[in-house]
RNA sequence: GCCCCCGUAGCUCAGCGGAAGAGCAAGGCCCUCCUAAGGCCUAGGCCGUAGGUUCGAAUCCUACCGGGGGCACCA
């Protein structure tokens, strides 16, 4: 990346000058590099000489001035200048950065890779839904949200594992069964009294419906477990195939019960009471959260013997470090928020290294319609499944969208206004960008003169446009490189967008097969395979389509 | 009552110690020219309020005000 590169200049620079006994020494600090806003300001700057000032008992000017004058020769930066109150200014090497086209043809679609995880295993656990019912727009934010920064997490070093986690036992399974059976009866014209707290959403009696077809009448006889079974593994069904939409595939599925069945859950316990943090009290097991600052204890194991869902919740945690996860994702909605403390702390209690697990709380998405807003629950009829919005707005919009804003705002999809700005779309302003790439190198054809010339001789893209393309095309490492420090993928979208920009304006201002020289057209044509490279590969860490035409 | 998230342009939101931004909406321009699903220009801001820390605060701390969400031997 280019920031790490001046950064190192600009660390040579320093100790130069110490040496040279321009400035005094003093414990070297770490070397913010950034981009300017204004376009006056240089291409990258770093305030160093500001933070420095008062250690080194030195005007900041003079410590700007003192790091220009001692940067060694190098091939990236043309200049450097000291601005404002000590900011120095980098301004890059037009040909440096020109050459930089041929470097992203030779690397191709792993051009903006960077190495943060060195092949560390990491693992993204999310949508975690349980197969209750169909997928809701909230479970689309949490999908989204995963798989974006699974491959985030991906192109910048780490081996990843997509995770499913799910409960397919215990009293909201008995329900849904349950549910079934009524709904079942129902079609059959037996009189049936339908529980308010029983799930009422109509894919239910779609369920129903088609165990009938399945089985007949005689399913009437059934019990519950047996509409439980059927239930679920329709819904689980349902649930892939709109994942599948969105382009998201789980590696690992993990059931709850896994860890009833092998005792881990009783080993958790065993071992939290062997070091203090489990004890007995009015016939329940309960964990010390007050050791690390909750307000109050809290119950693992009820009087009635059967656990809580943190029991698992800790186990689940504990396997995942025992599976050598070195980075431990969890999407959670916000709701999540107040348990997740107490996961980490029993995890940390039992002497692992909880720092890995790093949850991520997304806020709620607000669906509206008729500018109304929709509850999503699925346990009522009206909730809007993400298969419907998926319908609506497509699986490209819904991946855009739902990774638009930081994860910890709250957002509101208005179908409405999605469909009605839908000319608008920023997702067709960047798919729109890739086409026009294609629709230029389509028209590579030799019998006109037009080839792809390999020799070609970058060092002539020297036009504003082409300079800004470049620049933003380079720029993928640096957003890759956030989004995953920060687990943030919500920056792509607005490089996706700021790089889409750069390339209309090229678009606009430099005719790529009528250039003024057939040499202009050939480097021309390198920078165009650059850009469609770096759209490419910014949609499709967005899992969105890179379409060759519109 | 306690905890978490959010208050930045009319709207939706980036920026989260270093030199106030984008998209949409509004007004005006640009196709004999590689797809106008594009580009350009204009206008629009005590960065919720008040203190504090700092050479420097939209950004960190405290209090308050608004909006949302969470606080069970429910999952």
């Amino acid at each position: 990346m280019i920031p790490d590169r001046i950064r190192h200049l600009v660390e040579e620079a320093l100790r130069a000058a110490v040496k040279a006994g321009d400035l005094p020494e003093v414990p070297v600090p770490d070397v913010p590099v950034e981009r300017p806003k204004h376009a006056q300001h240089g291409d990258f700057a770093t305030p160093v000489a500001l933070s420095l000032a008062r250690p080194m008992r030195r005007a900041p000017r003079q410590i700007a001035e003192a790091i220009v004058r001692h940067l060694p020769p190098n091939a990236v930066i043309e200049r450097a200048d000291v601005a404002g109150p000590g900011f120095v200014n980098f301004h890059l090497s037009p040909v440096w950065v020109a050459r930089q086209v041929d470097n992203v043809l030779a690397k191709g679609a792993h051009y903006a890779d960077v190495n943060l995880g060195h092949g560390r295993h990491a693992q993204v656990e999310f949508v975690s839904a349980n197969p209750t019912g169909p997928l809701t727009v909230g479970h689309g934010r949490n999908a989204v949200i995963g798989d974006t920064l699974a491959n985030v997490l991906e192109a910048t070093g780490w081996n990843v594992t997509r995770e499913y986690y799910y409960n397919d036992a215990g009293r909201q399974m008995r329900i849904l069964g349950e549910s079934v059976k009524l709904r079942l009866l129902e079609v059959l014209g037996h009189p049936v009294e339908f529980p308010k707290e029983y799930y009422q959403g109509e894919y239910i009696v779609d369920i129903a419906r088609a165990i009938l077809e399945r089985y007949g009448p005689e399913a009437a006889e059934e019990e519950w477990p047996f509409f439980k079974e059927i239930a679920q593994e329709m819904i689980f069904a349902d649930i892939k195939a709109t994942l599948e939409r969105l382009g998201i595939r789980h590696d690992v599925l993990t059931n709850e019960a896994s860890f009833y069945e092998d005792g881990s859950i009783w080993r958790v316990v065993e071992a939290l009471k062997a070091k203090g943090y489990a004890y007995e009290e009015d016939g329940a097991v309960w964990f010390r959260a007050t050791a690390f600052g909750a307000d109050k204890d809290r119950v693992l194991v009820r009087s009635t013997g059967e656990p809580t869902y943190r029991l698992p919740d800790i186990a689940y945690h504990v396997q995942k470090l025992e599976r050598g996860f070195e980075l431990i994702v969890d999407v959670l909605g916000a709701d999540h928020v107040a348990e997740m403390p107490d996961v980490i702390n029993a995890v940390r209690a039992l002497g692992y290294e909880a720092d890995r697990i790093r949850p991520i709380f997304y806020q709620f998405v607000t669906l509206v319609r008729h500018g109304q807003a929709v509850k999503m629950s699925t346990r009522r009829a009206n909730f809007v499944t993400l298969d419907e919005v998926i319908d609506e707005v497509g699986g490209d919009a819904v991946r855009f969208f739902m990774v638009s804003r930081s994860h910890d705002a709250q957002m509101e999809f208005d179908l409405e206004l999605a469909k009605a700005q839908s000319d608008e779309n920023p997702v067709y302003y960047v798919q729109y960008a890739h086409a026009r790439t294609a629709g230029i190198l389509e028209r590579m054809a030799p019998e006109r003169g037009v080839i792809f010339d390999p020799e070609a001789d970058v060092t002539l893209l020297t036009h504003p446009a082409e300079k800004a393309l470049i620049g933003e095309i380079l720029r993928l490492s640096e957003v890759l490189s956030q989004c995953s420090h920060r687990l943030e993928p919500h920056h792509l979208t607005f490089y996706a967008r700021d790089l889409a920009r750069a390339f209309h304006i090229f678009y606009r201002d430099c005719p790529v097969l009528t250039a003024e020289t057939a040499e202009l057209t050939a480097a021309r044509m390198k920078l165009v395979k650059a850009a469609q490279i770096a759209l490419a590969r910014t949609l499709a860490l967005l899992g969105m389509k890179a379409p060759k035409q519109m």
